[in-house]
DNA sequence: ATCGTCATGTAACGTGTTACATGATTGT
DNA sequence: ACAATCATGTAACACGTTACATGACGAT
């Protein structure tokens, strides 16, 4: 049972709280960088499907003089499914083709599996990303000269992002560590 | 005419030097981060695509008792189409909506249509960054409340990764400059 | 003789894009 | 009465993914 990440995306959504389908397009809408499309053309057969393989149930409900809204939520099939899909280990493969998915399992790994989990999805990214940024850095180097100066500076500019990435790793560890430390609360 | 962020990969790399369409897919395999997919199902149909429009022309060349190789090179039409989406105007939508295509096109400015353009490009890309980078800032500082820890860690992942283009861009405007102020050659 | 690599394709499939369609509700 | 927004869909289409197929060439 493999998904697409927009239903990877709507899985996590649904389980933060029920929405319709609307409430769904507007997160995406408004939300920068979940850029997902906000398109119905995607989002609600993207619903129907989810539905079909049984992962989330959807029932009509006219809440206080509104117009209807079929509000859908998780079955317990569509946590499980949830949770194999954050429980998958950091993989260096999912490095290399891209942080994209990668954080959005981070953004629903501690509201579903808990702040260790979280924890331990940060440390492996960091590992891996302190084995690929010099893996990039090497590749640069060595192909310097087969390249134009433009070739050299996008791919310069794709190192500083996984860079980036992994400066702010070890931010959201201390982060955790911090907060962990600190209060015990929420 | 609109292509695909793949089709436009594949005239960038052909005005640079005729190749069959396995000289591209090695392209894409080799080269890290230009993530396109490897495989023939998406480069061979693409290549006829890009023929059946007039932009490219594929003939058999068997050069030296290798086996035979159809190999691709641009029409006229084909380097029209190529400078036409390079021109076009770094806009505000484009740099919300990601930098993937954003960099492909810097990556074959220079190339295509010279150092003065790839430079123009930079300024416009930095100043739209200029703009977009408090806006991110701003969401997350008024939203902040209603996020959890890993939404908004999510988020600063994102700005970070923007702000990091930011600093190449300046970076890669510094270079351009340097270059053109001492050495004409090359 | 056979295996790996070079080289080009094809066919089924899923899914996102674009554009259109529909009707209810709320505000003026 | 009318427009704007809420809310859900659908249909055609393009495209990439996955997996399979084919055959030539070079090496052992």
């Amino acid at each position: 049972m493999s998904l697409s990440l927009l239903s990877y995306a709507l899985l996590g959504l649904l389980e933060q709280q029920p929405s319709s389908g609307y409430d769904l397009r507007k997160i995406f809408v408004q939300t920068p960088m979940w850029s997902y499309s906000d398109s119905p053309g995607a989002i609600y057969p993207a619903l129907e499907r989810l539905e079909k393989s049984g992962l989330i149930r959807g029932r009509v409900e006219a809440s206080a003089g509104l117009r209807q809204r079929k509000l859908f939520r998780l079955t317990s099939a569509g946590t499980a499914e949830l949770k194999k899909w954050l429980r998958k280990p950091v993989s260096r493969e999912e490095v290399v083709r891209g942080m994209g998915e990668l954080m959005l399992r981070f953004a629903f790994t501690e509201r579903v599996l808990g702040g260790a989990a979280a924890m331990q999805f940060l440390k492996d990214l960091e590992k891996e990303l302190r084995w690929y940024v010099p893996t990039l850095r090497e590749f640069l180097d060595t192909q310097e000269e087969a390249m134009t100066i433009s070739g050299r500076l996008a791919l310069e500019s794709g190192i500083r992002g996984y860079e980036s990435q992994l400066g702010w790793t070890t931010y959201a560890i201390a982060m955790y560590a911090e907060r962990n430390k600190g209060g015990t609360s929420s």
